[in-house]
DNA sequence: GATTAGCGGATTGTTCAACAATATGTACGA
DNA sequence: TCGTACATATTGTTGAACAATCCGCTAATC
């Protein structure tokens, strides 16, 4: 009956309750479930075929990961990032990105990775598909914190660019928000491959900087 | 019947899953759990007198907290991090310590806060007590990320510092192992106070390199 | 005698139905 | 119009049940 019904009978007995924390993960990610719309235990466990405590339980796994608020006795919501949530996450990226750059090893295929990515931003912008530039720009950050070698500080950065979409979906009018950053991202490429770590940080710094302004003002102004 | 009946009753209706997930956190934190033990579905939940359900929902936060591991059709354990878990520990506090050191704002109510610490930490040094350097040290380096003001990396310092008490728990025989790194700290103050940012990061690096080098010998040795 | 196959018991994964506790919404009265 | 009391809906928790899976043991085979 259920529209998930079917997805579900192919990944069955593959764990229900990560299989609904992903569900719910993508339909967040897509903008389909958008920022403060409630999830109700009902219907969400009628509608995806599962009973309420295994919903619940997957619920925990959401909260975990910040996307979902629990508050107790009303219920569990899409978060909604406001302006202090954006602070938060700048103030994580300011310090885990330039330290990746400034201390991590750019390996070869990391670089080579990451100019990849840009190339692939690069026709995104061409052709200006929005969402492909957000993916790749996601992409290329997350390739950065990878040079720090950690497994913890890449999820964390997952967390902090999954609210990132979120931010974007709770803006009623969505910018070409990516476009200017496209080039710097080529540069701080090129000053990796130039050894130049200590610019490309500082570099790092003031773009993010920039781009929390950019998205601040973007935020009161609406 | 039950020993946390009592602990329970006093805390009703405060929640009872974020209830069972802090007793859990509190008894692994204190070495009552020891890592790798099993968390038995049946018997935790009959002696904290919670239902399974319940009992599954707060494994299911402990598990986002990596404090506990759940491996399918099995069961959950108590983390036993090894050598690789080390190296993961240290790739994150070489991140982020620095980084906060480098490009944090040291105010000076976190200044007083550090020495204050390292006071303790001197106290505990001479008494002897290795428990009280151990949490001496972790507050100081809490305090440390806390620098960069952002509540996520505080957190996942707050992990990874458990998960360093964890590697502790596991070693069978616990040696001084905080004694030598007092006056690191309370070095890393004096080098803050005098606005010799780069300087500080520069050594906690060492330092950090220094601890896990140390660390990993112990490990092998065992 | 060693190895593998199959069996039984125990534990986890999931569901269902019920009740208590809390929040929301509405009608009523001052 | 404002505040109060009640009715309703939703969440929080429980208990029991069943399927699926894993573990240890016995037994059959080579």
């Amino acid at each position: 009956m259920t529209i998930a019904e079917d997805e579900k009978i192919a990944a069955e007995h593959a764990h229900t309750t990560a299989w609904v924390a992903s569900v719910l993960r993508a339909r967040i990610a897509a903008g389909q479930l958008t920022p403060g719309s409630k999830l109700s235990e009902q219907s969400l466990s009628a509608s995806l075929g599962v009973s309420r405590n295994t919903l619940r339980q997957a619920f925990a796994t959401l909260e975990g990961e910040s996307i979902v608020t629990r508050i107790p006795n009303r219920g569990v919501f899409v978060a909604s990032p406001g302006v202090e949530e954006v602070r938060e996450i700048y103030r994580v990226r300011r310090t885990i990105e330039p330290a990746a750059v400034l201390w991590g090893r750019p390996t070869a295929e990391a670089l080579d990775a990451m100019e990849s990515i840009i190339s692939r931003a690069k026709a995104a912008r061409d052709a200006g598909s929005v969402p492909d530039m957000a993916n790749a720009n996601q992409a290329f950050h997350e390739t950065v914190v990878g040079l720090t070698g950690s497994d913890s500080l890449r999820e964390l950065m997952d967390r902090v660019l999954a609210e990132m979409r979120l931010v974007f979906h709770a803006m009623a009018s969505a910018p070409d928000f990516h476009t200017h950053y496209v080039d710097r991202n080529a540069q701080l490429v090129q000053r990796l491959r130039a050894g130049e770590n200590e610019l490309a940080a500082a570099e790092l710094r003031a773009y993010l900087d920039a781009a929390e302004a950019e998205l601040l003002g973007h935020l009161e102004g609406a």
